[in-house]
DNA sequence: CTATTTTTCGTAAACGTTTTCGAAAGTCAA
DNA sequence: TTGACTTTCGAAAACGTTTACGAAAAATAG
């Protein structure tokens, strides 16, 4: 690879290098006949400006880091290429890790991408995350991050969020407007905030109706489809059979639904289900699933925007908490009858 | 933000910054003692690297790029995350972009990396991919870029490949072997090799077992849940109903399932289905989708090792075809009884 | 036509590394 | 002690940009 620079241009057109970088960043103080003169020539000798060599002497890296607890999830997909969008529009590179629901491959990650110089991180915490000093840290210090989806109460720092609350309290309605009256709700991981958002909406929707809600009613989770496979397995074999389940998740939801198909359950009739955060899967399975449906894409963009506003305006930034809108999305699963 | 250099540590320990850079590459020119008193006063100060100068002197990007279709697709999320596994374990940065099966945006995604300075691209190409000249002249100026699952033919560069035609060939056969006699096959794209791969598998499989195949048994298609399920509505219109269909990948094979059971059919008896590039919908379908597993995993990880060892030896490299093998996974879609 | 302002450009430093070259210091044998 | 190596280090250039500063040239005012 042999490359082109503004050296080159400069030596053939008999000008200093000052003139041609300003004709490449719209400075004010060069002649425009000059400034096309350069364009062409350098177009002609087929000149790409040298990205790295920019990035060192502005001390910026433009490019920015996104940490997500897996992404064969396609909630987690969606909400990258969301992000990447509007990233990519404003110049900046992006770096994918994963966590694979591990905190300390979580903290790996975020510090490889500090050592990468990102300018800012995009990140959704994993289920296992409870040591929240590395972020409060890294925050103080005026470090860009923007939280999304999962996220910490006790940080304080911008994120963009969805009202899992008011969208588990609709989804617990619903299922108790079609009937049914003994349901279960499997809900995941104690350290997400979200987690227990959704439990309270789920019991919140009990209480408006004057219904009681019992502790087996709740069971912890995981969030794979292995983990509503394990727990519809214990649900079976101790013989008290719901007459549907909300799961805090569609893989959950997924898994569970199987099970109990497997084993003889009709759905919707015998035991109904509903997932959260929407997912292609819950509209191919049969029946199609009830579910939430999170503006994946949305959440992508508004993350990658807030980020991007932190990182060109360090001063005068103030964090910021988005919540975005969320639609229940009645399928099959749930329709009593 | 406040970074500590080479020069910080220079002055404080009263050296030369050649020094603190020997310390820091492992080079023999140094003395123990004062590299150890390097590196534990670079920590003490909390000293770290600079990579984008690095680069810069290094005439290096340490980042390569990747081109999918899409990453919604399951498939193509397993082969990122198998490239980046290894790409990252070298110290190479990776930056994903998707064509959306369009072949602009792909050499757009081409040229963008290419001014990203990247040292080197995997591609997965669009069904689209008509014109490889751009990519001939690439190859030709000696850039590192490997193949994957979509090749075109022409082009001659290192390709990790996937036997398509033996595992059509073994899939329709298993259709035969089922005792289905009419059997449809949605093929994909002309354009990609696979495509006509996979069709001759299909093809062959029929005269081994010294079957004919008429024209109408071969059906055009694209790759998403829509057209599946596009293509599945004419057949049913058409009033000529198969007893199987083998589409060329999962979701063009569920979309059509997913419309032949909602118009009354039954899978397996009336229709049978066997999809391609086996997907974690697949399994969870009901009944579950009979499919070719490929090792996206390891297709990954190989184009991944294939570049490096490109980029890494430049004038040694010899371009390389792998083929990677894979199982045909029986499910209930295609089982006839 | 001179004085002043404005426009346009070149010089040189800077960004944080790596690396070549040569010099100083240390080691060893005789 | 001398000479010949060997080890260890520093000075300086280089990577390809951007930008502060100042000078030259052009434009304008009087």
């Amino acid at each position: 690879m042999i490359y082109i620079t503004i050296k080159d241009i400069a030596k053939k057109l008999n000008i200093s290098i000052a003139t041609v970088s300003r004709a490449f960043n719209d400075k004010s103080d060069i002649k425009l006949d000059t400034k096309n003169l350069i364009l062409k020539t350098a177009k002609e000798m087929g000149y790409r400006p040298n990205p790295i060599a920019k990035k060192l002497i502005q001390k910026r890296s433009l490019t920015v880091g996104i940490v997500v607890p897996e992404f064969l999830n396609s909630f987690f997909t969606e909400v990258i290429i969301g992000a990447q969008e509007v990233l990519f529009e404003k110049g900046y590179q992006v770096l994918i890790t994963q966590s694979n629901e591990n905190f300390e491959t979580e903290l790996k990650n975020i510090k490889e991408l500090e050592d990468s110089m990102v300018d800012g991180i995009i990140i959704s915490q994993t289920s296992e995350t409870k040591n929240v000093e590395y972020y409060q840290n890294l925050i103080h210090t005026g470090f860009p991050i923007v939280f999304f989806n999962r996220v910490c109460d006790e940080i304080t720092a911008s994120k963009i969020l969805f009202n899992d609350y008011k969208w588990a309290f609709f989804a617990t309605e619903h299922l108790i407007n079609q009937g049914y009256r003994n349901i279960y709700h499997l809900k995941g991981k104690e350290s997400l905030s979200l987690t227990n958002d959704r439990m309270k909406g789920f019991l919140d929707a009990h209480s408006k109706h004057k219904l009681t809600v019992t502790k087996e009613q709740i069971i912890p989770t995981g969030f794979t489809i292995e983990d509503g496979q394990k727990v519809a397995l214990e649900i079976i074999n101790s013989g008290k059979i719901p007459d549907a389940i909300f799961a805090s998740n569609d893989p959950s939801a997924i898994g569970a639904m199987q099970v109990f198909k497997k084993n003889g359950f009709l759905i919707p009739k015998d035991v109904a289900f509903v997932g959260f955060t929407e997912s292609k899967m819950g509209s191919i399975i049969d029946p199609p699933l009830t579910s939430v449906l999170q503006p994946a894409h949305e959440i992508g963009r508004e993350a990658a925007r807030t980020l991007i506003e932190q990182i060109e305006n360090p001063t005068t930034y103030t964090t910021q908490i988005i919540v975005l809108n969320g639609q229940l999305n009645c399928r099959e699963s749930s329709n009593k009858v």
